[in-house]
DNA sequence: TCATTAAATTGTT
DNA sequence: AACAATTTAATGA
């Protein structure tokens, strides 16, 4: 049974997490990887004080400078993170898929917001404020781990993102950044379905889409990834990352 | 269950 | 950007 939330429209450029949110459903709470770390106390407070909102292609989830109010997760869809240098010029684009969780560094130092995250596609985004935030890192250890491995992975992110941009063979932008958003996935399994069309993945990698196509399509000759309706399969995760593309 | 139609996505120029 | 081809989803008999 789906759920019923098709007659509020939003503008683009809107907050929708406070406005469109509701307590998530069982189904979607089990699609948040930390809730499944805590003990029972834990998180029966933590499920007290998480909200779900829906988020339409375009809407902004947060944008820069706006205060921390809460700490974000995708739950499904995909949402396009913009890291944005003051001076400009230096833009990384950064996917995020679900069961990525985003904002611990900005929320550990209840600093403003540094980046903007807009939504790909229909997506359903988890938040949980920072004062529970706070007090969750205080009391579980399992949890420190959890948000540990979540900075790591978005270090890391962020130095390959930079290395795209400056990268000029397409081929090798769009491995590369299938090989980072097949890594924040919760668990790849190889050849699983990575559900994404080619204009999303247009959208994300700064490309035209008929460009992303023959790239994808030279990735599969080269037995990288096996292309399908409305998305793709990893086959070789290793050599999206190494290929070097010599021509 | 099957046929028809619309919508979404991909492939090509 | 435009167009054709293909796949999926929705609808009704």
């Amino acid at each position: 049974m789906p759920n019923s939330s098709s007659s509020v429209k939003t503008l683009p450029g809107f907050v929708p997490l406070h406005q469109r949110q509701r307590q998530g459903t069982p189904q979607e709470l089990d699609g948040i990887p930390w809730l499944h770390l805590l003990s029972a106390s834990e998180r029966s407070r933590a499920l007290a004080e998480l909200r779900v909102g829906d988020a339409l292609p375009g809407d902004y989830v947060c944008r820069v400078g706006k205060p921390i109010t809460l700490w974000f997760g995708v739950v499904s869809g995909l949402l396009k993170m913009s890291s944005d240098d003051t001076r400009g010029v230096t833009m990384t684009f950064t996917g995020i898929s679900p069961g990525g969780w985003f904002g611990e560094g900005t929320a550990l130092k209840r600093e403003p917001y540094r980046y903007n995250i807009q939504a790909l596609r229909k997506s359903v985004v988890a938040g949980l404020p920072v004062d529970t935030f706070h007090w969750l890192l205080d009391h579980s250890l399992a949890f420190n781990r959890f948000v540990m491995n979540q900075l790591n992975e978005r270090l890391a992110q962020f130095i390959a993102g930079h290395e795209i941009d400056r990268m000029n063979n397409p081929d090798l932008q769009v491995a590369r950044t299938l090989a980072a958003l097949f890594n924040t996935r919760l668990y790849p399994g190889v050849g699983e379905l990575l559900a994404i069309t080619q204009q999303e993945l247009a959208y994300l990698v700064g490309l035209s889409r008929q460009r992303v196509n023959l790239a994808l399509q030279e990735l599969q000759r080269r037995g990288c990834i096996r292309i399908e309706y409305g998305g793709l399969r990893v086959l070789q995760l290793a050599q999206l990352r190494s290929e070097t593309f010599n021509t």
